[in-house]
RNA sequence: GGGGUGUUAGCUCAGCUGGGAGAGCAUCUGCCUUACAAGCAGGGGGUCAUAGGUUCGAGCCCUAUACGCCCCACCA
């Protein structure tokens, strides 16, 4: 056998394994008649991205369930890729012109896109590079790019036949537009931050000077935005308010400008906020916007695409609007206008992208009009054909569905799908298609030109998981076979931008949801529980831990301690009790090769021919054939971190601190046949222990595999199954009673400071035959890991002074440590110990007398019960016996 | 305003369909025992936010309250 170093380190094999998975195309999965089909479609990272920790903790998930499906005999694909990032990316690379003193619209569109298309192949390269570095399995072979031939084609076939369907539609309509990136956003991209603002109260007077409201010539109306009142239309109150229906239809006059305002009645007016009158400026806020369609109010655009003022032979023409702001209310003050200013926070819409308030706007934009979209989407959920995985993530998919809003997809960016929409310069129409246009549809003019904008880019991310799969060629076989993929992973941020958009279009493209369970998870936060974020510093690199600790001993920290949906907050300690985890099955490992000198190679079913006649053997199989069950239960299930628990209890606390403990009497001293069979059921545990560690823990594992199993690949071999053969309860219990014994003798040692050089001769008094059978059968491991030199057995003890007694069920232990106690403490702790033995008793005569109990509770429960009585009456014997004596 | 969610050990969090409260870290004691000091053995530490209710039985289910967080809506 080879040497193994004394410690684990990551950083020298990793590298090599992932290799070693490549070079025997591992990951990959192509369509495979005699396998199932399992597939996930992984989240594409942006091509303008770092690998931050979300990616790691959604990488660990995916690839812990990968893993094990592709163990379970699936045929596994895990499609990766990248996205454009229409927005995100576009900024970056003007950002890199500039700095190279370039100006995009200098360059020109063609130029650009040669740019960006550069800026791509550079840093999609990263990113996945990152992604190995954690260990993903996916299959490279098939990566894909949203903005790639046939993503582009999925795009422009929905396109069309969304357009086809009514359901993509030209409008001009308020929308939300960015002034920095000079672009339209989606509502959902808009991200509300509170900010502290004021509270404008402007005077407008009525233009009849007749005319009076509480004896006033003019009304108050309250605004955070006084300069949009250069666009103002009207004011409108609430019909049923009181106070101003006789004013209702008369004129105002707008201070600055002059210009005359309507009083209408809408009721949109909420009649309890500030004086009840709205000034109404249908261009610039969404809600005056919608007022003024209803009213047919005039529409007055005053700013213009970089928020500047649009107010010709006015001294506000071309101003900022933040700077427009201050001399409006300057003006205004000066001319006796306003009645007050009050400070007032207050929520206002931001990019998420890029933070700078977006400014509602009236624009012609296209549209996905979702009512009839939604609605299969629902349904989907109502039915039971998609679940949430935590369930309740379901309120808000359907929350956001139910109140959905047509979803604005034309962007004023070049980097990104372009609208498959081409104008005729003749005759003025539209032609729509899915391919290249040469002359107009309509007038067969060869005069025409394609629409400048490109697409929103989650309009292409919707559509991941089949344009990935060969859609729109549904005769694909990829498509036929993988698709609908099984479960889609991904945090709770992205479910409104992200997964509705592929359910719904999954449902109208394909007829189909796109997979039937989606896994939530949250947050990885810092250790004070503030996001990771690039303006606060604090975020931390995975590939920085992978570095230190290894990626096996990261996704460790990431999978568990957690709950599915939860944020959960980033310890490197957690990482590091990983790792040493990880060291110790290093080192269980390291122990067997340094005991092992056969040299045949390991047969797995040589179990299943071998008499298994030891306690101990029986106990640790049977535990780990239970665990086996355990987990295939959890993992399916999504708790993967409770099932990654059990785990490595299993391993740390059985198989290591228990089963190797035993094992070393016969390695050290046993014959050869006994010998052989102790280092073979230690390989057949530890063999199916890296099996179901596996897919947590990758690498590791594989590469013990390799050291200890003769080379074979561990990511290909199957995932174990519970043995009906296997299940030795009795010896499972009987050997817990002994571990009982044990620890109860080194708990008395250690409260004595007895040193461990003193192993005393120890009388068991026990009645049953059966018990003392269990005691000779361990006498070895007792005297091994409770330091004693011989046991012997009585039927009745009489001089008991002379000794510590331990008492059992069923049975007795005295270690002749009594010279080392103080017999009135002794007597103490017996008190006590038969207190606590009392308050059982009492415990469980209680529920027992209850009638209720007894006729309503289970029968399982009320023997378990009947049994614990049992037990503890007999040891309060005892205990009491030995009072007396002492 | 609507929806969701949390309150469990000093800290961070698990706790599956209700049936004797767990982990990691921290802490204390004793050990460099020939797999592992990234370790071994042993210990201390919790009125499961509060108040009611359902139940034979509640950390878990229901109601209310308190405090916290998140998302959506965006009333000028």
């Amino acid at each position: 056998m080879e040497n193994i170093e004394k410690n684990y380190n990551p950083k020298d094999i990793e590298e090599r394994i992932y290799k070693k998975w490549m070079d025997t195309n591992s990951f990959v999965a192509n369509p495979n008649k005699s396998k199932k089909p399992y597939t996930i479609v992984m989240p594409p990272p942006n091509i303008t991205g770092k690998l931050h920790m979300g990616h790691a903790l959604d990488i660990s998930l995916q690839d812990t369930l990968i893993r094990y499906k592709r163990m379970k005999g699936y045929e596994a694909l895990w499609q990766p890729g990248t996205d454009h990032a229409a927005i995100s990316t576009e900024v970056k690379v003007v950002d890199k012109l500039k700095s190279e003193g370039k100006d995009k619209y200098a360059i020109g569109r063609d130029a650009f896109m040669k740019e960006a298309w550069a800026w791509k192949e550079k840093y999609e390269s990263n990113i996945i590079e990152q992604q190995k570095k954690m260990g993903a399995s996916c299959d490279w072979s098939k990566l894909r790019f949203t903005m790639d031939e046939g993503c582009s084609n999925a795009v422009l076939k929905t396109f069309k036949q969304l357009y086809d369907k009514g359901l993509i539609y030209k409008g001009k309509r308020i929308i939300n537009w960015c002034p920095k990136c000079h672009t339209t956003i989606s509502d959902a991209e808009v991200a509300y931050e509170e900010q502290d603002g004021a509270l404008y109260n402007i005077k407008y007077f009525f233009e009849d000077k007749n005319v009076t409201i509480n004896g006033k010539n003019y009304i108050i109306v309250a605004t955070t935005r006084p300069e949009t009142m250069l666009g103002d239309t009207a004011v409108a109150v609430n019909p049923k308010d009181e106070r101003y229906k006789d004013i209702v239809g008369k004129y105002l006059i707008l201070p600055l400008v002059g210009r005359r305002l309507e009083i209408i009645a809408d009721d949109y007016v909420d009649m309890e906020f500030g004086t009840g009158f709205v000034k109404m400026t249908p261009c610039h806020d969404p809600n005056d916007f919608e007022v003024g369609k209803r009213h047919n109010l005039e529409e007055i655009q005053i700013l213009d695409d970089d928020a500047k003022i649009i107010f010709p032979n006015s001294k506000y023409q071309g101003m900022d609007r933040i700077e427009c702001r201050k001399k409006i209310v300057e003006d205004l003050k000066n001319e006796g206008f306003i009645d007050k200013i009050e400070p007032y926070k207050h929520n206002v819409g931001t990019h998420d992208r890029c933070h700078t308030n977006i400014e509602p706007m009236v624009k012609d934009q296209w549209f996905v009009k979702m009512e009839p979209l939604a609605k299969p989407a629902i349904e989907v959920l109502k039915n039971g054909t998609l679940k949430f995985v935590p369930a309740n993530f379901a309120n808000t998919y359907l929350h956001w569905l139910e109140n959905i809003k047509d979803w604005c997809i034309s962007r004023q960016i070049w980097w990104g799908h372009r609208i498959p929409v081409y104008y005729c310069d003749d005759c003025g129409k539209m032609t729509v298609s899915d391919s290249k246009v040469l002359e107009c549809e309509h007038c067969k003019s060869k005069n025409i030109h394609q629409d400048e904008d490109t697409l929103d880019t989650w309009f292409s991310s919707a559509l991941w998981p089949f344009s990935t799969l060969g859609w729109p060629n549904t005769d694909d076989e990829r498509f036929k076979y993988f698709y609908p993929t099984d479960v889609l992973v991904t945090g709770y941020d992205i479910i409104f931008f992200w997964v509705i958009r592929m359910v719904f279009s999954g449902l109208e493209q394909t007829g189909k949801s796109p997979f039937s369970e989606v896994l939530i998870h949250g947050i990885v936060r810092d250790d004070l529980g503030r996001k990771m974020s690039k303006s606060l510093g604090n975020g931390i690199d995975p590939l920085d831990i992978v570095e230190k600790y290894g990626a096996d001993a990261l996704r460790f920290a990431l999978l568990t301690g957690n709950a599915p949906g939860n944020d959960m907050r980033f310890y490197e300690s957690r990482v590091e009790a990983g790792r040493n985890f990880l060291n110790k099955v290093w080192n269980a490992t390291r122990f067997i090769i340094m005991n092992d000198n056969s040299d045949s190679k390991f047969d797995e079913h040589y179990i299943d021919k071998m008499n298994i006649n030891k306690l101990e053997d029986k106990w640790i199989i049977s535990l780990l054939n239970n665990i086996i069950k355990d987990v295939t239960i959890n993992i399916e299930k999504y708790e993967l971190g409770i099932a990654l628990e059990k785990i490595q209890k299993f391993i740390w606390e059985e198989f290591c601190d228990w089963y190797i403990e035993f094992k070393k009497g016969i390695l050290y001293n046993g014959d050869e046949v006994e010998k052989k069979d102790a280092i073979y059921i230690l390989k057949y545990v530890l063999f199916n222990s890296l099996k179901i560690l596996h897919p947590f823990c990758p690498f590791i594992t594989e590469e013990i595999f390799e050291k200890l199993f003769d080379g074979r690949l561990l990511i290909k071999s199957d995932f174990p199954e519970f043995n009906d053969k296997y299940n030795f309860l009795k010896e499972e219990s009987a050997l817990e009673y002994i571990k009982n014994v044990i620890s109860s003798m080194r708990n008395r040692r250690a409260e004595l400071n007895v040193s461990k050089d003193k192993k005393p001769e120890i009388i068991v008094l026990t009645n049953e035959d059966n018990v003392k059978e269990m005691y000779l059968l361990c006498s070895d491991f007792i005297k091994n890991l409770a330091n004693v030199n011989e046991i012997k057995f009585e039927n009745e003890m009489t001089n008991i002074d002379k000794y510590i007694t331990l008492t059992f069920e069923k049975s007795n232990v005295y270690i002749p440590f009594a010279e080392l106690v103080d017999i009135n403490e002794e007597k103490k702790r017996i008190e006590s110990e038969i207190k606590r033995v009392e308050s059982e008793i009492n415990r469980a005569k209680g529920m027992l007398s209850n009638e209720k109990f007894v006729n309503k509770a289970p029968e399982a429960k009320i023997n378990e019960e009947k049994e614990k009585l049992k037990k503890y009456e007999e040891m309060l014997i005892d205990l009491n016996k030995t009072l007396e004596k002492l």
